[in-house]
DNA sequence: TTAATTTTTTGATAAATGTCAAAGGATAGG
DNA sequence: CCTATCCTTTGACATTTATCAAAAAATTAA
């Protein structure tokens, strides 16, 4: 709970009461390697924040498995659009490794929201940095090749490219694992 | 104004003394087409609502340019990422059609965030929003074909055809415009 | 309206990436 | 340590999309 905790300090300051709020809406879990923390065609009810461990958001198109996203200790995993919209979604969550997760429910953080400004300011900056992020990605998609792509997830988060199976990170960058297979052996 | 501050209010309730703080905060303008909202390389100061007109937001990638939004009458328009961050980026916000808009500064959103818990939420349910429109062009862009991409804005937006020149319309969906052209012709 | 400019279409060709199939490697459980 | 499974690479070929060039169509300004 203190990487959360501390976490959710470097992004806005926060009173004594409201960490004591929060920190007594979030429930701490150890998963192991695979658990599903969402489901497809669910309402996404819970924000998970990674403490220790490794996720990825993923769905099917047309058969074939698609990475979303994948998030690492120190950010949050979950089917960001169905928490929001509070309409069931394609996406599943899994842990990719045995993780320690804190998580926190749409109706507890709701209730916070409510209860304390500062909170929902809190909630502001995280869901504003999140879509910088999101952005981000958005750019290399638009207009970068498969090459670019890789070397700038080789330059961000090189850690990754030990950890995660390599059809999960080509499809993660929008290309077949062949295609980032063959970058790999050229770069 | 008026347009502005009814959407507001539709996306979550404001007290008479938090609109009358907003409409104090927000100037209104009738701005021509080409004009230019915010310029490339510097910090994005305002968010601009447009309340009649369309705008896009654009930058250069290896000397082509790229559409990266465009907003319509109801949405709102800035270089987000700058407008967050506080860093400069490379986006322009144009007009491509004579427009009226209201304009918020950062500074103004600043203190009305932290004067009113009730903006505050306002805020942080936009940026939601924002995000959830974010991931949707997102999922498009990570495995939808050039043609899917097309055939789900002309059912989402299809104003948009008549009013934004195909080349622009190619760019915002991360294809060039002969594609486009010969996705057109064919369908 | 004409003339100039911009936008859109079309054609030929090239480049990037995907698909299918199969062979090697690596890893985990019995 | 052996076997089954999963992961990664490689090859041949197909498809999609980009690029370059030029013509046709539409729009704007004089």
């Amino acid at each position: 709970m203190k990487v959360f905790l501390d976490a959710l300090k470097q992004i806005s300051p926060l009173s004594e009461k409201a960490i004591e709020a929060f920190s007594e809406m979030t429930k701490e879990e150890e998963l192991s390697k695979g658990h599903l923390l969402i489901k497809a065609g669910t309402v996404c009810n819970y924000i998970y924040f990674i403490e220790a461990g490794l996720s990825r958001t993923f769905y099917y198109k047309d058969g074939k498995d698609v990475t979303d996203w994948i998030s690492a200790e120190g950010s949050f995993a979950a089917s960001v659009v169905s928490f929001i919209t509070r309409q069931p979604d394609i996406r599943n969550v899994e842990l990719l490794e045995p993780s320690r997760i804190c998580a926190i429910s749409y109706a507890n953080l709701e209730k916070l929201y409510a209860d304390y400004h500062e909170i929902e300011r809190l909630g502001r900056l995280l869901v504003s940095y999140g879509l910088v992020q999101l952005q981000n990605r958005f750019d290399d998609l638009h207009f970068a090749s498969a090459q670019e792509r890789y070397m700038k997830l080789m330059n961000t988060q090189p850690s990754l490219i030990n950890r995660v199976p390599l059809g999960m990170i080509a499809s993660y960058l929008g290309i077949t694992q062949e295609t980032l297979s063959r970058i790999r052996a050229k770069v």
